[in-house]
DNA sequence: CCAAAATGATAGTATTACTATTATTTATAG
DNA sequence: CTATAAATAATAGTAATACTATCATTTTGG
């Protein structure tokens, strides 16, 4: 059973919800696959406007500019990595079997149990690996912060935090640990796709040994603090 | 004592050798500086200019466009960083030590040897913060890593590794702990100092906590590996 | 079916990211 | 010290980007 979500997204993101219409969607599923095709800097609103048949006009009605698409793309992800996340460890009890989910979550070996027709989850993930940090690396963090962009990346990576503190009370950095595991596992992966001498896995496609190499770290991580 | 250093970049980085001229001397410098009043994205070539009193077309001498420069301003961060690790962990036998100064040396606490007047290391290190990510983070990374650009970064990185082999052999992933504990350091500033609650420390000037997180992490994997 | 909203068509501007050409200055070799 | 080469400055120009504005046409929803 698989369920038709819709997420509702920060209204500074956008100028009018791109949900809302076709050409909305078509926006956002052409925008994910031009991003991924041509990287974001080499992505413009005049290419996306050709692709879709429609006018640049039409889709600054929608986006103040492409850097707030890209990051519409990228919050909508960390949404739904935490939907992901509170449905599938809702009926799980050990914190521990969950720290193990999430690592699966992360490295997108989790059963994917919502559905949105217009997005290529796949793609997204990519995107999400290559251009995830563009969305907060700027000089207008600060503002975007204020208008609560980044919300759900922390509430995101604070669900993490909950449970390595449920866990192991004891452990002081569980909001470090939770953003540095976030940002390992899809740095790992790039790594290993395109610079692998900085990883240990090769150029290989099993997810196997990063799986691992995570695991090891968070749980050493968490019981240390326990010892201690 | 100080040491006066010239650090041989890769070619491909540059059309004519900044480090040949004191124009060239003059972008560095104050590319650098921009780069960190306005950030990479508003940066340009044009504004470089106006404010070194030379002209576009001169600049373009030097780099083929604003992405090399930046590269090749963290490429020239990468290779510093080496440097100081050679150096102040040559005299040191105990591998433990040497990882400890690693994490200062990551956080910005390790006493720099090496002179560079041109050169701004504070801002340096603020834009490897914020910008570092950027110089692999795009569609032409393949092509780069090809030409031994991310060369620096790999042999910084690929030292550290050694370093954890050296104190626990029997530790499976010294690579992806390396890079892992690169980006981390960098990250988890930043997250500090934009983005404080992805981060358990606050909005605080002191980066005591940040290096026990990091000590921590490393430690505590590299001992977990020796057990097993 | 009518009014409002959304889109399309078209045009236009400032800036960016370059390339090209020629004049002038600076460095250097004989 | 001068001739020559190399580097830089001055200037101009192009294609693309990142927008904004206007008005006609289509769509939609009460």
């Amino acid at each position: 059973m698989e369920l038709e979500i819709q997420i509702k997204m920060n209204h500074s993101l956008f100028l009018r919800d791109p949900e809302s219409s076709e050409l909305g969607k078509n926006i956002i599923r052409n925008s994910i696959e031009m991003i991924y095709e041509l990287g974001f800097e080499d992505f413009t609103f005049k290419k996306l406007a050709n692709r879709i048949g429609t006018t640049e006009a039409s889709i600054y009605r929608y986006f103040e500019n492409k850097h707030r698409l890209l990051t519409y793309i990228i919050t909508w992800f960390w949404t739904w990595l935490e939907y992901q996340l509170v449905f599938h460890t809702n009926n799980i009890k050990d914190p521990a079997s969950k720290v193990i989910f999430i690592i699966k979550l992360l490295t997108f070996q989790a059963e994917d149990k919502f559905l949105m027709a217009h997005i290529d989850k796949n793609i997204l993930y990519r995107i999400m690996i290559t251009e995830g940090n563009k969305a907060y690396l700027t000089k207008h963090v600060e503002k975007d912060n204020q208008a609560r962009i980044f919300k759900p990346y922390k509430d995101f990576s604070s669900r993490i935090a909950d449970i390595f503190t449920a866990y192991n009370p004891k452990y002081q950095y569980p909001h470090s640990l939770a953003s540095t595991l976030i940002e390992t596992a899809y740095h790992q992966i790039y790594f290993k796709d395109y610079l692998p001498s900085l990883t240990d896995f090769g150029k290989t496609k099993d997810l196997g040994p990063l799986e691992n190499f995570l695991n090891d770290l968070v749980f050493s991580a968490l019981k240390k603090g326990a010892k201690s």
